[in-house]
DNA sequence: GCAATTCTTGAAAGCGCTTGCAGACCGTAA
DNA sequence: TTACGGTCTGCAAGCGCTTTCAAGAATTGC
């Protein structure tokens, strides 16, 4: 015996922790299986016990140990989460959704964050694995392709913002594309046609799927692409700033600008108002994401907005499929768009 | 044997997660006694065998399951966090040092967020320790005093933002007051004597405390204290754009604002906007947090800067040394003020 | 070279729960 | 009444690891 019956005592009297299973079966006068039986439903017990078991168990206060109980049935009823960052809003509602719907399916979310760096993410998911999650989320990763397709054998996998095609992988492509061109196409309608773009980072995935969606709205409306009014940022207000700068300097004229993300238009707005120009009265700007301060800004910032909140509970959910071996319910969400104050019509 | 052989081989062969402390033993032609305590260190074993050992571990890409781990050791190795909401840049700066922390003391992190809903932390709460962790670290909880002295019971407790004394329980104390008046002083400082306070909810233990510290520099600079001058907010942005609205709508009059918080600030200048009413040139304003967007607002909103991440990483190493029954070291933090272009001197 | 120590090491029990197996029990049909 | 099928329920093994205990190996001292 590790621990002596009294420590045993002491503690289950204070803490009402070191409740067992046995425990309550001889409360009850039943053998132990009997109890896992009653507590999983996995048989047909007589009334009588049942009654005499859950007494036991409420008087005991007993909790199954989640840890025992991972060990015999071989599974560990937990899920790993990647993010990128805690602190960005825009993860937050996903998460929190993702926490949610795991917890109701009795999963347990290990959340680690990767801070869009490949070395770390690749540490976090070790560390995952060998937690012995039954299944991982990535949430925009930025490990190659390959990697990811390795992982897929450690365990199943949902990838948002890219798209692998293998075994075990299901991607909820957020379809950056489609949101992209969504933005674009309301600053032509708006009657611009000089419209800058601040990119995000050239090696992530969906920064390349904005950049597409920008051109691909230009290019129906017949305008021609010119890198003079594209500078790169880097998904930050700090880049956007920078950004909207270096487009100032080279003269470049535009009366619309289309950040990649709202971080970056806010950085772009504050660059705005430290050369005195007003948006949205000489430049209309547009960005991404749609996060929570977006509303507040000044001008309160039109956005592209995309259901995090439902993208992580698809996400959650399609994790739970895949390790349940179910089929996994594909879900499209479409962005929209939620126009506010930082744009205006050229028109009239 | 629940799963077959046949199963069992396929899935190390094509995961490598299912090999085992017995397997590297064998391979290793030790007994599996010996494998443990090379891992643990818990004895010392001949070098050759050593040596056999850990080319048994790396030729079988052996990790130990922690389950079994936990198991026979009696301890889950895990820790909960409450937080409040995973979006909010406040919260997600001190996750991120916490998760760093505990990764690196191989605890492993589980955090859940109560969204300032007393039930709902509860809930948490309850999860978390049927969950069997450790310790829990408690983010500004909203939970009664007496409710969370009976916890600390279930597993030590590390309290952020509020202050109950306790066995097995250490508070970090953020200690609002003084950045409360921080931020007061340094309005007077610049010439402010009409200063509006922006308030955060009434039953927030640390919004309290702010209203404090406001009301403390006041007294000391002999100004009188008007409620007048005070609305209530709720942390949020809404929250500061209608208590900002109140306080115009009642005429009054104030050359500053101090706001319970950043959102609340930034609020606040979002309604200060919609009059016409310049910042800093007609009102200045003043927050409290130093969200990372502060520094991107319009204009870049001055603010009480506290060290998150200090404070996150203290959390973590006041749990990890209660649960290894070491002394907490206590650590404290002094907020500072990060002063940008939202607030000016009426001197001169 | 032999006894007395000190090191190493393996066998086995145990952590708290699940589950295959088989015996006990019950009702029913013959 | 006996036999038979079906229902409950307990026993015991096992999940993968740690740790106690005691035996065997190696070392030391004389």
């Amino acid at each position: 015996m590790r621990r002596s019956d009294l420590e045993r005592s002491v503690d289950s009297a204070s803490t009402g922790a070191a409740v067992t299973l046995e425990m309550v079966a001889a409360e009850a006068g039943v053998s132990p299986s009997t109890v896992s039986r009653i507590l999983n439903g996995t048989a047909k017990v007589r009334e009588s016990k049942v009654r005499a078991v859950e007494a036991a168990i409420s008087k005991l206060r007993f909790t199954p140990n989640p840890v025992a109980r991972s060990l015999a049935r071989g599974r560990s009823m937990s899920v790993g989460i990647v993010t990128q960052s805690f602190g960005s809003p825009f993860y937050g509602e996903a998460l929190t959704a993702i926490e949610q719907r795991l917890m109701r399916a009795n999963y347990a979310a290990l959340f680690v964050s990767g801070h869009y760096r490949e070395a770390d993410e690749r540490r976090c998911v070790d560390h995952l694995l060998a937690r012995r999650v039954e299944g991982i989320i990535l949430l925009n990763s930025c490990l190659p392709s390959l990697e990811i397709v390795n992982l897929a054998r450690g365990a199943p996998l949902i990838l948002t913002g890219r798209s692998v095609t293998a075994e075990r992988i299901h991607c909820i492509d957020v379809d950056s594309t489609a949101g992209a061109s969504l933005a674009t196409q309301y600053l032509i309608d708006q009657g611009h046609r000089r419209i800058a773009y601040l990119a995000g980072p050239a090696d992530h995935a969906d920064a390349v799927q904005r950049l597409n969606g920008y051109k691909t709205a230009l290019a129906t409306a017949r305008i021609p692409f010119t890198k003079k009014l594209v500078a790169e940022g880097d998904y930050t207000a700090h880049g956007g700033l920078r950004g909207m700068n270096e487009l100032l300097d080279a003269q470049a004229e535009f009366t619309a600008v289309f950040a990649a993300n709202d971080e970056t238009a806010y950085g772009a707005m504050l660059a705005l108002h430290r050369r005195g120009i007003r948006v949205p009265q000489q430049v209309s700007v547009i960005g991404y994401d749609d996060l929570p301060a977006s509303t507040f800004m000044i001008p309160p910032l039109t956005s592209v907005h995309r259901a995090t909140a439902e993208l992580g509970e698809h996400a959650a959910e399609a994790i739970i499929a895949m390790i349940e071996d179910r089929p996994v319910v594909r879900r499209e969400t479409t962005p929209t768009l939620a126009v506010r104050d930082s744009t205006r019509s050229l028109h009239r």
